[in-house]
DNA sequence: TTCTATT
């Protein structure tokens, strides 16, 4: 039964030679009685490249030919309905589903596309990732049929595509898909590093493919990257802002936070019923909170919190995730399910705002504990902007800030650490540019120690921090 | 040196 084995009609599939498009109606005549029904082994298709003006009603007449259709549906965005250029097909019939992926798949272009129409089993029906390699390191000369060979020999290839850029020019790259995990495994065992293409920097590499969870992933490290993951621009999201696309996307949220001006608010406080909310949500699923968060009873989350939740969801997530050995998915949803069909409540947010705050401590060493409960309750206030000087040993000199960071930034980064007497970027005259340097106070050396302990080496996007002590007025000359 | 999308 192919219920019980999913798979195998890719294989059928994928060996059925092509046969003449079918336009005739005595297509549809072998199944006119199945009504609604459908096939026990129907398969379900994936369209792919349909331009997205079409909608159900005009895609129905090019499939319609191969059979009476069971169920289509174009797909669109769950939040904004966007309609995603992609739908499912399922046919009554098996057969139908053959017949015309046989004969439209990558066969026809629609109308404003570039390229040519998908139709195959969508990946429900099988799941295609652990099968699908990637492989890099290619000659940028080497075409589809350059990497099948290579391939070849080690399975059934269904899918070989070499990446290539807006001009055609190859990337180097390519994916390629086998039928099953072990051929695909073989492969990697006999190819990865076995040679080294002409003209590539390093030996071929030939690995399983990302996973669309680790595309993200990269993708996000990559844009934080790009803008400094302490944007200063950026706050928590208000209740009614944070929309529940953010919320469902959420390792994508604060790079969306960052981009879409939309979804930012300047500001926001807890009122303390809420606050309450969140203790109770700390009692309930959670790791006991090793800094007393919660119990510091402050009446509202001071500003300097909010500031910190907002970096927090976007790029530490490596940090955290090894801070306690927890799934990402899990910190983030407090381990509710990670696709709420519910908008966001304000207990959400909260949630989030302390899974927020929660992996940022995680990361703090045992011996450092204090400083965090400490800033919540007494919520120090930005006074003091002028370049106090604290005593020997309680002043700190950082490197490798993020560029947008300014004096303010820097302050809610060592907040947590204890009383900030002053903070300062140091900012380029000519550009008014930061420096990506800066100077923070503080009122005694503890907090620079546990600043420095749980801060210098810090990984902000692609760079470090370096947070050391700063040097006394009279050495030597001054940085 | 990671793609055009997969409810």
């Amino acid at each position: 039964r192919l219920s019980s084995s999913p798979c195998r009609f890719h294989l059928s599939l994928a060996h059925i030679p092509v046969p003449k498009p079918m336009n005739g109606p005595e297509t549809v005549s072998m199944h006119t009685d199945c009504g609604a029904m459908k096939d026990q082994d129907a398969i379900k298709l994936f369209i792919g490249q349909i331009p997205r003006n079409l909608e159900e009603k005009d895609l129905k007449p090019l499939f319609e030919q191969f059979g009476k259709i069971h169920e289509l549906s174009v797909l669109k965005d769950r939040y904004t309905g966007m309609h995603k250029g992609c739908a499912f097909l399922t046919y009554c019939a098996r057969d139908s589903a053959i017949k015309a992926q046989n004969a439209l798949h990558e066969q026809k272009t629609l109308p404003g596309m570039t390229r040519p129409i998908q139709v195959k089993p969508a990946d429900s029906e099988c799941r295609g990732e652990d099968r699908k390699l990637f492989v890099g390191m290619l000659n940028k000369q080497q075409t589809e049929e350059d990497v099948y060979r290579l391939f070849e020999p080690y399975g059934a290839i269904d899918e070989c595509t070499v990446l290539r850029g807006p001009d055609g020019n190859s990337k180097g790259c390519a994916f390629v898909k086998f039928s099953t995990h072990s051929e695909a495994q073989s492969a990697i065992s006999s190819l990865h590093g076995s040679q080294t293409m002409p003209g590539a920097s390093s030996s071929l590499v030939v690995k399983f493919a990302d996973t669309d969870k680790e595309r993200t992933i990269r993708r996000m490290q990559q844009m934080a990257g790009q803008f400094g993951i302490f944007n200063p621009s950026v706050a928590l999201p208000t209740f009614s802002s944070y929309s529940s696309y953010a919320h469902q996307q959420q390792q994508q949220a604060a790079v969306m936070a960052v981009s879409q001006g939309g979804y930012l608010a300047p500001s926001l406080s807890f009122p303390s019923a809420q606050i309450h909310q969140v203790g109770a949500l700390a009692m309930n699923g959670l790791p006991p909170n090793p800094l007393n968060l919660v119990s510091g009873q402050s009446p509202a989350l001071p500003s300097s919190l909010t500031s910190l939740v907002a970096p927090m969801m976007n790029g530490y997530t490596g940090l955290a995730h090894q801070a306690n050995g927890h799934p990402l998915e899990t910190l983030y949803t407090n381990g509710l399910p990670p696709y709420s069909t519910q908008s966001p409540t304000a207990a959400d947010t909260l949630q989030q705002a302390f899974t927020g705050v929660q992996q940022y401590t995680a990361i703090y060493p045992a011996t450092t504990l204090t400083p965090l409960g400490q800033s919540l309750s007494q919520h120090p206030q930005v006074i003091g902007q002028q370049q106090r000087e604290g005593p020997e040993g309680c002043n700190l000199f950082i490197y490798h800030l993020p560029q947008e960071f300014g004096d303010n930034e820097l302050m809610q980064m060592f907040l947590p650490f204890g009383n900030v007497i002053s903070s300062k970027v140091f900012m380029d005259r000519a550009t008014n540019q930061s420096k990506c340097f800066g100077f923070v106070s503080f009122d005694n050396p503890g907090s620079a120690q546990a600043a420095i302990q749980a801060m210098n080496g810090f990984q902000i996007g692609m760079k470090r921090l370096k947070v050391q002590l700063k040097r006394p007025k009279d050495a030597s000359r001054p940085y």
